[in-house]
DNA sequence: AACAAGTTATTGACTTTGTCCAGAATATGT
DNA sequence: ACATATTCTGGACAAAGTCAATAACTTGTT
């Protein structure tokens, strides 16, 4: 049932309809905020196999289309999502690099008003909140305050190695 | 001079002073917004000669100590700048990937402020306004809409091949 | 001024994320 | 069922970063 509706939306979209490409919009909206490796994993758990350009082609098609959203946090992959009518944001883990979507502060597209434009012509505001969670917070008890921009997944700078 | 000022800083922040990261330094500030790549290729020309590896520790450590922000723009390198003190945030042209400074629309740090936290501690949020320039609106005069989250340096899907 | 101890820098291999290409497989309209 | 265009596969390739061992510096102390 649900599959027949995203078929639907595809063909609307002048997208062709592949068992690819269901598989990898289920993956999206059945684990928002995966990369694309994860969502290529989901996708094979699904139907067996998929190449990797395939997810890559496709993610690349529905952001295109409007279907997907992509966002590239600082230090990690690409990951993508199904939300992508309201303009939400979102508030990331600098430890451990969960993602959980925020509605917008603010309000309708308000955000999308910078204070000069400079002369581009805007179409998207893009909003990160980034913080330690709850759990990150109780198990690393550095109270020292946190860098801050490092990387979600990676540590960075070489920490004072022997 | 400024020189001197530089290295006061490194110092107060108990940061070794070198002449790699004092270049690193002056790359940065000289000129906002630059990859990790481009930077190196700037430090050469101050001193000669550096390692990526050496460019890469040094950013690292600037940022931690808070010297120095990173911003990483979807589907391009992460980029460095000098301005850390006040809370701006970064308009990027989706055509070219020129990034230029905005203040921040709103005020002081409210921006800081998520409409829900889920129980993290926040303590910065990233906005980037997404948009194109004026020299390319001019250049390309394809007045369709622009698809939503491309990248900025690098074209994604590949387009209707033969 | 010279030393010792600890930081940094260099070099080169390696990983991750993503793209290019050519040929095989599939979807779609008639 | 067919023809044609699009999509998928698989392997090579590229860019951005990281790791690890060794050589070179900084810095505080004598």
């Amino acid at each position: 049932m649900v599959d027949e509706s995203v078929d639907q939306v595809l063909r609307r979209h002048g997208v062709q309809v592949t068992a690819q490409r269901l598989a990898i919009m289920g993956a999206v909206s059945s684990r928002p905020h995966a990369t694309a490796d994860e969502l290529a994993d989901d996708v094979r758990a699904r139907i067996g196999t998929v190449s990797r350009q395939a997810v890559y082609d496709t993610l690349g098609v529905l952001v295109d289309k409007q279907l997907v959203r992509r966002i590239q946090p600082a230090g990690s992959a690409a990951r993508f999502e199904d939300r992508v009518a309201d303009n939400h944001h979102h508030l990331i883990c600098r430890t451990c690099g969960t993602t959980v979507d925020v509605d917008c502060a603010v309000g309708a597209v308000p955000c999308l008003t910078a204070s000069d434009d400079h002369g581009f012509e805007i179409d998207e505001a893009e909003v990160i909140y980034w913080g330690v969670c709850l759990p990150c917070r109780k198990s690393a008890p550095n109270s020292k305050a946190l860098p801050t921009t490092k990387p979600a997944t990676r540590p960075n700078a070489r920490s004072k190695n022997v």
